[in-house]
DNA sequence: ATACTTGCAAAAGCTTTGCACACAA
DNA sequence: TTGTGTGCAAAGCTTTTGCAAGTAT
């Protein structure tokens, strides 16, 4: 899907529940699928959508986060360096991505497969527990960023 | 193990990093040690911690909690109400526990077995990354919350 | 008109830091 | 005595909120 398909079934859910999809969302939300894989903190959003938006101010900016977190567009994740940051949910893999999170590098790299269908259903059978979300992340190293500098922007190592 | 026990292997641990486990670091980790299953938030220590050491200030406990964590005893956790939460990582689960959020009554129980093993195996296989610890987290609600009113404190539901 | 949006600045958390004092080796 | 640890209050951050003004239908 492209993402003015995107932004256009986005705009519709929008619509249903009575919102518009001002210029300030439409900015934030292509700074969002334009960056899917980078999972930003909130400034590095403001910053960016700036660019496109330049009177926009943060609180507008967070005020569209939560309005997509509400409609489960995107997600608020912490991966333990203290910044809230916020992941895409597309189409394509919602409910069913996972995180490989190199303390070498900082790189977050997604897993686009669910693992877990066969664990959520014993969690119903053992425990009487109905999965509608869940959340996998490893904490590691690639083995590129181990033998030789690692070529990735040298983010906050993880923990 | 015992809470004794638990005490003095981490008094060990802090020795060894030249670190002394006075009162205020004692009461603290008690309260961590009694209160394995709760994951408690920075606040919600501090006013445990105060019970047993009444001229703690708050900072003291921030900074113990920060000690903790350097030393792998403890793991700050988000479980998506925006609280940072401190969980206990005692030896015999270490880098083994997941845990069900429950979206009616909030309740975090833990799920004590390490259901990832094979999954690690496979991403170090396919990306060539080695796992040093993950994160699992089911949403979703028990059954017995769903049915009748649930019996667990009220606390706020997540996302 | 009416309801939704926004920018700005103030307010509200939560967490960290500076500093002088206390304590233990 | 020397370095570590602590309480208090102040400072710092991120995030939220109040309000008046703006916008689209």
């Amino acid at each position: 899907m492209t993402i003015e398909e995107q932004i256009k079934k986005i705009n519709s859910s929008l619509a249903t529940k009575g919102y518009k999809l001002t210029g300030q969302r439409d900015a934030t939300l292509r700074v969002l699928l334009e960056n899917e894989k980078d999972h930003l903190s909130a400034e590095e959003i403001f910053l960016l959508v700036r660019k496109k938006f330049p009177k926009i101010g943060i609180a507008t900016v967070y005020r569209v986060l939560e309005l997509l977190t509400e409609l489960h567009i995107v997600e608020k994740m912490n991966f333990g360096d203290g910044v809230v940051r916020y992941d895409l949910r597309s189409d394509e893999h919602e409910h069913m991505h996972h995180h490989m999170i190199c303390n070498q590098c900082g790189e977050v790299r997604e897993i686009k497969e669910d693992w877990l269908q066969m664990l959520e259903k014993r969690l119903e059978k053992e425990f009487g527990f109905t999965v509608t979300d869940h959340r996998l992340d490893f904490i590691g190293s690639f083995h590129s960023c181990d033998s030789h500098s690692c070529k990735h922007s040298g983010k906050a190592a993880v923990s």
